[in-house]
DNA sequence: TATGAATGAGTCTTCATTCAT
DNA sequence: CATGAATGAAGACTCATTCAT
């Protein structure tokens, strides 16, 4: 019985490492530099091997996804927790929302950065990439939830203002990983403590429009 | 005499369908998706003759951001010309920002989705897109610095609102392209009304922001 | 254990087969006709095998030589070994360098024929070539040494004696090899029995040559 | 009348400059480094325009060969005029012959140092070139005449000491292009002194040869 | 006479993937 | 469970060459 035990132990083992080593690889040179070779190598393993873990390098992305959704899920789940301000709240999930994003840029630009692929894999895997992306999402209307009952925010449509606000953390998050935060053609050398500096100030004038503005509800027909 | 014109004019044609192509590509399969042969294949003509418009495939990437900077500027620098009003002037050119990115997908997510390259390319062309893409954002500037003249808004700095508007803006534009403008894993069918009301509400929100909102200016040691 | 040396055999054998399709290429066709691809339609396998065997086109490159120089040595060592006077021992070496050069044209002419490439390859296979070449030449040392030391010449300094004879032997046997060997626009048909003749006339005059003239020591600074 | 002249006279100029870009980039960058389009940067022309003055490639290179030969026929044609001792003459030819193919090292390579393909091409140019060959080989059988004539050298067979005699040159010459003369595996950094010792070294010691071993005749049956 | 445009074949190299062992 | 060997397809790019103009 042991052994078996053992045995699952080090398949989840290595599994683990091969994800971790893949995101590795795509924080550090981009997604263009993963290849299952490359992954090989690092895990010390013969590419052939991945294959026993992964029918696919689409799965094993996939895989990764996930991955970063429940990183993100757990790391939003409890952000402000001992926070009773709802407003205050929204904005430390808000930020969190933006470093999370900025603390893993490949990931981050791989999922929400290009146009959903119409999924030829039928795998049951990217279901729940989807399920977790839907309960990253859950967090922030939960939050926005809080916010209108207790009237913090001018609004009292959860489902617009928390799209409207996704929209804008994303912008703020993207462009400082794609633009603000390497050699930019704009500013070439902005500093984190320019970036920050712009992150606040973005911060600043979403939650003053949420003060000041009640969005309204979504048309008709809309179905979550 | 017509026939030096004629050779001139489908040069640039093709030229023109190289660029139309190879942004195409680099959104619908994401930008590992581009190659010299798959464009090739869809200009159909043979890879070679690509190399007779752009010296490589770094060039041809340029080419892409002057384009969608060039036509930018072109669309942007009159928007809401005979509006009086500065503050209903900035939101028409905020929604015509948007507008123009959602119309031009495959360029927009091309220029802005992908992390900056450090173009070990020291060609010349490189500095056109650079200068076409600062003069983008002085027309963004320009209407700020209008506002805040005529006090339209609350904040008095240039630089911090411009920026925190176009991560907004960017966050929107991007989005809509991306997650919302197609079979999306979370919104599989969102309407195009939906979308627009989307962007209202979003835009509503920015602008409620601005007039409620002095966001401080950029810390010292910041150039543009 | 059957199994793991016939695996290890045939793919030493293959290996083989590279080097020897390789260097027969190299002289064919001249440098210029040395593709992997031509390489892989003569082995009868992929392109995509050969970088399994070497890391890329240089280190195949360096192996030709490594392989003449390791046969060479070989061949070489115990040439003329019973006989007793060093000046004939010297005569059936230089024979020897002759012939064995003749009998592998293909890998003489690749390693001799062609100017020695500056090597950005940092690998250390390159000084086992370097190694190996040092060794062929320290026997053709030896034996003049040899010469020296018992008065069978009339000169008294090795390393210019060495070279300046190597000159010649390397002149013959390319002669040899390009021009009288073949089809050649000068002697278009040269028989075995006339090349015969002319390599032992050259090395008579060789021979003559050093028992008649003292040849001067390298210039102060030499350093082998 | 005039025009005509003129236009045959500025044809043949460009097809001069064009031979002479050529071999220029033969001996810069080895015969790798020669491409027509090189070659039409080179002169301010397009490729396409090389094709009027050459039917291929293969005929530029000819071309280039019948030059190098016709070059070395003029170099070696008066060496040693005013001298009168037939040996010194000799002396003086070998090392012309030494020198000119040092300082033409790619076309030297070129012609001498590859097999001689069996020319698919019919062009006359080829023979033009073989006659060249022949007539510099005939400039050496000539001061190997007159040594023997007035008994400067052992040995009374023209033949079989010219042969001789050019091998050990050709060996001297090739090795100082491929392997002295550039950073080789044996001895990386020999200077121009040693070179030049090693080159009257190996001189004297055909010299000294030639002054005391009668080479014998070609066997019968061979015919020049 | 000269050329701009085009291309098919080729260059080296890397990739994801398979399969017998 | 793990892999060594192999490959077809593709990557960017260069070449000699042609042909209508």
């Amino acid at each position: 019985m042991g052994v078996v035990e053992r045995r699952a132990r080090e398949k989840e083992a290595l599994r683990a490492r091969i994800i971790e080593v893949t995101s590795r690889l795509m924080v550090e040179g981009g997604s263009e530099s993963v290849s299952i070779r490359r992954i090989a190598e690092q895990i010390e393993y013969s590419p052939a091997t991945i294959y026993l873990y992964f029918k696919d390098k689409a799965e094993l992305i996939d895989a990764i996804c996930e991955e970063l959704f429940g990183q993100m899920v757990e790391a939003l789940a409890n952000v402000g927790g001992d926070e009773t301000d709802p407003l205050k709240k929204l904005r430390i999930g808000m930020k969190g929302y933006i470093e999370f994003g900025m603390s893993h840029p490949n990931h981050y630009l791989a999922v929400f950065g290009a146009p959903q692929q119409p999924s030829e894999n039928s795998s049951s895997d990217h279901k729940e990439a989807h399920r977790l992306g839907l309960e990253a999402f859950e967090i922030l209307r939960r939050v926005i939830r809080d916010c209108i009952r207790r009237r913090a925010i001018a609004g009292s449509d959860v489902e617009t203002t928390s799209h409207a606000l996704w929209m804008s953390l994303h912008g703020i998050t993207s462009l400082m990983i794609t633009t603000y935060g390497g050699p930019c053609p704009v500013y070439p050398d902005m500093s984190p403590a320019d970036r920050n500096h712009l992150i606040d100030a973005a911060l600043d004038l979403l939650i003053a429009g949420l003060q000041n503005c009640a969005l309204p509800p979504m048309p008709d027909g809309f179905h979550k």
